[in-house]
DNA sequence: CGCATATTCAACCAACTGGTTGACATTCCT
DNA sequence: AGGAATGTCAACCAGTTGGTTGAATATGCG
């Protein structure tokens, strides 16, 4: 998918689709599944995840009846780094960020507890 | 000003304002300025600035006739916090990615270092 | 087969967006 | 004072967004 900065941004703009990002966060999930805690139809959550694939943001994999929705955080990426590269880390020690990162990874009892 | 991520990045979402932003990381800059690089009217380029200010993406300040655009960077880091979150920390300790960035935020001596 | 499940499609709607233009208010300059 | 420069405001317009509902399309199950 080519996800420009403006579909990506866009798509993020919308509290809905950052709530549906965060649940995929945990685990990939059915569309159905995806919908069930908001108020709001199906349909429209349905039109959200397109908006998502758009962006590159989730991939979505049909298996039988159930399409299953997946993260692909790569899509943030770009994003990120546009920031970052205007200089909204300015100040940040990104040297300590980078032991940060590798104590992070390093520990693997840190990475089970997803929530 | 109360920048929610609905704002921030709907603000980021459009590729005029983005080109603002760049523009602004060099130096700050009056409103005529702003928008003598893009082909269309000096009003829709006012409302742009509105739609940043909002974000609190940049602050301005009148002098005069002339209206001092700055950026604020600021206002990207809690956008960005929410971002990590998803791309480079997938399945790592959040809380402490969030206590790791307050920590580098509030050292007023990495504050200074701002180009 | 016949029915429930899972998901999308199509039409519709109100609200928002991003642009325009022309008028207006300030401020600076001479 | 008069005129140019700096911005904003107001009204308007076309296109997009985010939601709805009802019908349609597959797929799985007994």
């Amino acid at each position: 998918m080519a996800a420009s900065l403006d579909t990506v941004f866009s798509a993020l703009a919308d509290p809905t689709r950052r709530a549906i990002l965060a649940m995929l966060l945990e685990d990939d999930m059915a569309v159905t599944d995806v919908a069930e805690p908001f108020e709001m139809s199906l349909a429209a959550i349905s039109k959200h995840l397109t908006v998502l694939t758009g962006a590159g943001l989730i991939s979505q994999e049909r298996r039988g009846r159930v399409k299953w929705c997946k993260l692909e955080p790569d899509a943030l990426r770009e994003a990120s780094v546009w920031m970052q590269g205007f200089g909204m880390m300015n100040g940040l020690d990104l040297d300590a960020f980078e032991r940060f990162l590798d104590a992070e990874l390093a520990d693997p009892s840190l990475l089970e507890e997803k929530e």
